[in-house]
DNA sequence: CTGAAAGCGCTTACAG
DNA sequence: CTGAAAGCGCTTACAG
């Protein structure tokens, strides 16, 4: 491969000329620049950039943690559109994304692993990532770092995140049920270590207390974000007599599986239960009965996150930036 | 940060020895690498991959391009399976995923993006490009190269190349309407560009050709992979009086807005026009008529993808290797 | 088994 | 405005 050197013999410069002109430092004769640029044309020189990062300690490179333990992957609406938007938004301020994947390595370390790869900054997606946190929290100090829907539990007043208002978000969609004239709503909440989770079950509670319903414990089960594990909790409550008239499921694939097991047990949504879900995926309005459920913005939150990065890679600062989205109601059919 | 002359000075060892000792090279003393090893650990130390990649030219680095100029995005449920199945497969291999997003560079050279970016190979996903083939046929002599669901229109021989068996698959599609009776087939293809909407046309026309059905030109309209457009498509040919009794739509999303344009001009599907759509996503079975369609194997394709390129990186060599995936008809609702 | 030296391809003070 | 030199952090023949 052509390099900097072949362009410098070609032309009957120095290196440092060549790397000046083709950088298009101000104190270089625009002529030279002009002649280089010629040259490296003609050659099909092509930039190193491994060689620049080890000198300039930047790489244009954003990396992103993916903890998959949880059951909603990769490819779950919420998180590829979270994706997408990160792709695009840091896309267009020239930077690349690199996805850690490589299972081989020692994953003790979130640090090294940045550090090794030398990106400018990361996006952790840790939501209900089994982790401890010191393994995380060196990588504050570290470099730019910012987290969607997911926090460290200790540390994170000071580390920028974006999530949506997930407590606020669920006192609604709880309310939406109450004022619909349920009082006894079966939460299917996510698992025990996602923070949006909790944070729903939260909002599910302070909506009951402030419309001076009591919290009954056994109305609160958990489907751990997934279809299947939500259909037998919904299915066992029935078949265990336990009393409920509306069903808040943390997520829309959540409550889908709670739509089906009441399907399967001939009991109608919304005539006799209603239901409403959480993140508003495109399947939702498409299902029947069309999903009344809680709209993530989700591609924003990819676009925020990113730019927040992108500012504090900038700025060499450390700016604490967070922020906490709106979820919508979206009234539809299932909750009548 | 610590690097490797550190160490040296630490154990009194010299910089060649700790680079040995660390990468376990055999003619090094056992005694010696434990040394190294522990003080490596004391003083946390980190290998800078910059400095490695420079040297050895290889990155463990698997780079992919994807195009969406096409409809269907970064977030369709069948590219985010892709990309879910490749970061899985390569990440067991010990490999990282450098997604091109930068929209800041000169794009003119696959080429050159890649060996700034020294990936050790590429997957393209370039369904619907509109690119002319030279700036990609460059690449396929400078890297392991694979293609999903695209292949260039030239030198399509000599690259390799994961797709579904589209004109099969669209045949049997077909084949299942005349089956049931249906002769007035209205296609909802896909686009001008994109090979698989290609090869769909071509497997629907065999089956009609074989059951002695002459192609209608008027029943073949474009419906560019959206659900908006096929949408219009649908409706506009209803309302010129067009004469069809079932629809085979390149796309699940151009089969939801098929459906719904019928729905809402109070024709019934199935009773009066049957539907059939193509890539299984997930909303297919959930959709009120469930979906009849053809199932992509969209996981396996990033799976098969992913192992061909590393057979091919790690074998230094250039053989093709293709693969075609069937694509199973799951027959369910709203073909009747 | 260990080490001195060259070099990967670039950038950046510094001198002129 | 240009160039010689040092160096980023590593690997790899080669000599001993």
């Amino acid at each position: 491969m052509v390099n900097i050197k072949d362009i410098a013999n070609k032309v009957g410069l120095s290196v440092s000329t060549v790397s000046k002109a083709l950088n298009d430092y101000s104190d270089i004769n625009s002529e030279t620049k002009k002649k280089v640029r010629e040259a490296a044309k003609q050659l099909d020189y092509l930039p190193n950039v491994m060689a620049r990062s080890l000198i300039t300690k930047t790489s244009n490179t954003i990396g992103v943690f993916f903890g998959d333990q949880i059951n909603s992957g990769f490819d779950h609406p919420f998180f590829s559109q979270l994706i997408c938007s990160i792709k695009n938004t840091i896309g267009l301020a020239g930077y690349d994304l690199l996805i850690f994947s490589n299972q081989k390595r020692d994953t003790s370390s979130f640090k090294s692993i940045c550090y090794e790869r030398g990106v400018d900054g990361v996006i952790l997606i840790l939501t209900g990532h089994r982790r401890t946190d010191d393994k995380i929290l060196e990588l504050h100090n570290s470099l730019p770092v910012v987290y969607i829907d997911s926090v460290p539990n200790s540390d994170y007043k000071n580390v920028c995140f974006v999530e949506s208002d997930n407590e606020k978000a669920a006192y609604d969609a709880t309310e939406h049920l109450i004022k619909l004239g349920h009082r006894k709503i079966l939460k299917v909440a996510g698992d025990n270590i996602a923070k949006a989770s909790f944070d729903r079950i939260s909002g599910y509670k302070r909506a009951l207390q402030e419309h001076n319903i009591p919290v009954n414990k056994q109305l609160i089960q958990y489907g751990n974000f997934s279809k299947d594990q939500s259909y037998k909790v919904v299915q066992s409550s029935i078949k265990n007599k336990i009393d409920f008239d509306a069903v808040f499921a943390s997520s829309d694939l959540m409550a889908f599986g709670a739509i089906e097991a009441l399907k399967n047990l001939n009991i109608k949504v919304p005539d006799d239960i209603a239901v409403v879900g959480f993140d508003d995926i495109d399947m939702a309005k498409l299902y029947q009965p069309a999903l009344t459920t809680m709209h993530q913005q989700s591609y924003r939150m990819g676009e925020i996150a990113s730019q927040i990065l992108l500012e504090n890679i900038k700025n060499k600062d450390d700016v604490v930036r967070n922020a906490k989205l709106p979820a919508k109601l979206v009234a539809r059919d299932s909750s009548g």
